[in-house]
DNA sequence: AGGGCCCATCGCA
DNA sequence: TGCGATGGGCCCT
């Protein structure tokens, strides 16, 4: 599948076609957080200053720093830090038993605190031919942090996420591809308490879980509830799930299965690095998971 | 067939 | 040392 490469100025020119802006602006607020990590990531080698990225987004210093502690609820230079290589290293070496302790304690445990919590159920593709294909599923299109992002529900629970950057039509056909002989509605009323649920950390709560239904093979379904005890703020290697799984050589595997995941950010695909802490890939463009985990520093410092 | 990988090597500074 | 590039192996769909 061809990852879908960052399209920054595309959403720029769209932007200019909007209707009048509402007086917040999640998705602008991204887009500048994304146009300073580009403008970082392109000059990796000369590490610019605030000051510059602040010139190069056209803001000032003052109004980058209000847009990062707004946004992510950490300085500029926090945020950028929390980007680099470095970091990612370090984080790796902090996270390195994550997925082994976590995981034993159970997805609820005390490894989930201050983040997300989710409870799953589980479908085959021949359970889902079974008894899921025929369902209707409910989607609709919200503002996120990160962009807008379609989001499809079913009656047992959040079944897709995934961003739409302004390309609703293709986000949805993304979504039937994973679920053919379903039926889709767009109901936004019910799929926005979720992605309000999802987004504000404020309602991230213990004793109101979050419902998902995973559909995928038996070893997609084993990779995904791995990746689902990685607690907000740490991360884990494509190699160690691997290990973790009892299949060590099956790295590769393992990315591929991180790749097809219906339920991007709930289910933290975004915490996976490669081994040398490098970002690797991301289906929503490398700039998006830069921007996701400098916001997760950000809530997790909170 | 072909990946959101990983490791070993090699050739550069 | 620390990079970037390359080749071969690996395992799932």
């Amino acid at each position: 599948m061809a990852a879908r490469g960052d399209r920054g100025d595309a959403a720029a020119m769209l932007d200019t076609t909007l209707p009048a802006p509402r007086p917040c602006h999640p998705n602008r607020d991204y887009d500048r957080v994304r146009a300073a990590i580009e403008f970082v990531s392109a000059r990796r080698r000369h590490q610019p200053e605030v000051d510059e990225i602040a010139a190069e987004i056209g803001l000032t210093p003052t109004r980058l720093h209000a847009l990062f502690r707004r946004w992510a609820g950490i300085t500029p230079k926090a945020f950028l830090q929390a980007i680099t290589l470095d970091h990612a290293r370090a984080l790796l070496r902090d996270s390195a038993s994550v997925l082994d302790t976590a995981y034993e304690v159970g997805l609820s445990g005390p490894g989930r605190l201050h983040d997300l919590f989710v409870t799953h159920e589980a479908l085959s593709p021949g359970e889902y031919r079974a008894g899921g294909a025929g369902l209707t599923f409910s989607y609709g299109f919200h503002p996120t942090p990160f962009g807008e992002a379609i989001v499809v529900v079913t009656p047992r629970g959040l079944a897709g996420l995934g961003w739409s950057d302004g390309a609703r039509e293709a986000a949805l056909d993304d979504m039937r591809r994973r679920w053919p002989g379903a039926q889709f509605v767009e109901r936004a009323q019910e799929t926005a308490a979720y992605a309000r649920r999802v987004f504000d950390p404020a309602e991230w709560r213990a004793d109101r879980k979050l419902r998902v239904v995973l559909i995928g093979t038996d070893f997609e379904i084993r990779v995904w509830e791995r990746l689902l005890s990685i607690p907000l703020a740490r991360a884990t290697t494509y190699s160690d799930i691997a290990r973790a799984l009892g299949r060590p050589q099956a790295a590769r595997a393992v990315g591929a299965a991180v790749g097809r995941n219906p339920i991007s950010f709930v289910v933290p695909c975004h915490r996976v690095l490669g081994k040398s802490g490098a970002l690797t890939g991301y289906h929503w463009g490398l700039s998006r998971k830069q921007a996701i985990l400098g916001w997760e520093a950000g809530q997790a410092r909170a």
